[in-house]
DNA sequence: GTGAAAGCGCTAACAT
DNA sequence: ATGTTAGCGCTTTCAC
């Protein structure tokens, strides 16, 4: 941005029509003369005019800016990424554009992240939350700023929200294992303080104990703060004498490290293994690894579509939308105790 | 935004101090008495003061938003959104925030995108471009917005950019193919109307040249409409009399689909190949996949602080840098014709 | 050290 | 149908 750009009194000062009449071409507004506009546009041109957003979001009613902020886990894996691009597409539609940061489940770069778009008077927020208090949004609500939370439910806070069946995808894919016989299954999550990570946990026990199978506290761990935990727990899962006949891995990088060492230690064919989260290549691998997937996409869209709402005035009670998993079964859990 | 957000005046009454005063204390300018500013402070906390940057920049000069934009392919393909991550991580230690857009490879979207980001008055903009003129922009950067482009470069406009060995990546691990003795060697690119594409099938057709081995065409193909086509491509290479006994697939969804394809009619021990990009489970399969793949990580890093000198006022003549491809030899090439 | 006034580029409200 | 004026929230400039 310099003072070399060209503003409407300039548009106007070359054309000689007036700055509100510019203002009106540029803005679609109705009630200018054909031939006048034509001459605005072509100063327009002539001068390499662009419209500044910014400028008139200070003045317009309401202020908005048709931009929202993207709270995301992380912007470079594969999860995050596709619900970018679903809320991006949703929001261009409606010219708005995107503001977009990973938070790596850090409550402090949370705040950070919001008080950045914010300074940048967004519209509103598309969160998917790594703190675990969310009163200090209320002010933020009260000024103006709408807010929909997606994957993870806000702590102390309504608002609306876009989660998945983690719970109930996680107990439906362990019928057929228990139905095959399985007993012993590990489970491999992560750290209790993530929702998602509690919630497919609460799954897990709620399908053993509908089986009736025992859970083996040494066959479940909750949390690896690096790979090489995954590795090493895995490592020492499978030479235990009671080694696991099948494995649940609730996440898409522990399903990656778990597939290694299963290929590794050449096991890939004795154990049973379920992920959660979508892999390109599931069924690239042998054998392919059945998966409880996300509709990312839907959730996008309909985080979006609930944001928009808001902005448009929307006051009904924040909603809860659930949006369903889906269990794609292949030979990973065809493999027998 | 709306109407309801206190400014900075209202923080100035609230405290007793003028509006420049309040000014001086958000914006850490020295010379305000450590009492005064505290009082400030205490204001700014109570009535839950935002600073507006947009508003700001009006005025200030330079004008700066602390803002840049991102155009990259597809936000949502992992490259990008590597790429993306690396950037993000560079503008958030300068306290820069990023807006990011998805172009899909059309030209028009690239334009709207620009004009979409500018009319937010980033300062600046990094480009994987998908249009082949990039004369437009040279009124922008006179108005004062930097480009810095990357993976591919800039049409009819000198900026700065970072690209990678596209071709030498690819002759380079021909080498050991061409070593054993595989002669009917298949190749299938994107469309040459992409500079990566054009780059990358250079390099192999130079490596063939060096190899004294002709290429033949019907074993080559360049733009795949829809995965369909990758498909039915390779299924027709395949079921030829001289199938190939070595394949280059020139980008990430090619060769996921060459290796599916490949599994599918059981030849994945028959047939070498060779894919150009990282794929996250390469070493995964059966067999490994060989790799060329890019220092995303470096390029993000390099493009941005290159739009940072700018921003900061350099004026030297506009670079090019170059970031070295690295070759992955895995079970893939070590099959022989 | 602190503050008053002007003005950044635009839209709202009100003329004409 | 077109123009004039005020003012959005801030930084600059300049005065105290």
């Amino acid at each position: 941005m310099n003072r070399t750009r060209p503003t409407m009194v300039d548009v106007a000062r070359e054309c000689g029509a007036s700055l509100k009449t510019v203002s009106r071409v540029i803005n679609g507004e109705p009630g200018v003369k054909p031939e006048l506009a034509a001459k605005v546009e072509r100063a327009v041109k002539k001068l390499h005019y662009k419209h500044n957003l910014t400028a008139g979001s200070l003045r317009r009613l309401g202020g908005r800016t048709q931009t929202i902020g993207l709270l995301l886990e992380d912007i470079s894996n594969p999860y995050s990424a596709a619900l970018h691009r679903s809320i991006e597409d949703e929001a261009r539609a409606r010219g708005v554009e995107v503001f977009a940061g990973s938070l790596d489940e850090d409550p402090d770069r949370e705040r950070q992240l919001v008080n950045g778009f914010i300074a940048r008077r967004v519209d509103g927020l598309i969160i998917v939350p790594s703190s675990t208090d969310h009163k200090y949004l209320a002010a933020e609500r009260k000024a103006g700023t709408h807010f929909v939370f997606v994957d993870r439910p806000a702590h102390g806070f309504k608002a609306d929200t876009v989660i998945t069946t983690n719970s109930d995808g996680v107990e439906g894919s362990l019928q057929s294992l228990i139905k095959n016989g399985h007993t012993r299954i590990a489970y491999l999550g992560d750290f209790e303080k993530i929702y998602t990570a509690r919630e497919r946990y609460r799954g897990f026990c709620s399908a053993m104990s509908k089986g009736k199978i025992a859970i083996r506290p040494e066959l479940v761990r909750l949390g690896f703060a690096h790979r090489s935990e995954i590795e090493a727990f895995v490592i020492n899962l499978l030479s235990r004498k009671d080694r696991p006949t099948a494995i649940f891995a609730a996440q898409n990088v522990i399903t990656l490290e778990v597939v290694r060492i299963l290929r590794a230690k050449n096991l890939h064919h004795k154990v049973a293994l379920i992920g959660f989260d979508d892999l390109a290549f599931a069924d690239l691998l042998d054998p392919a690894v059945s998966l409880v997937t996300q509709d990312v996409h839907a959730m996008g869209q309909i985080a979006t579509e609930l944001l928009f709402a808001r902005l448009d005035g929307l006051s009904a009670p924040y909603e809860e939308r659930v949006v369903p998993t889906t269990f794609t079964e292949r030979g990973s859990t065809l493999i027998k105790p």
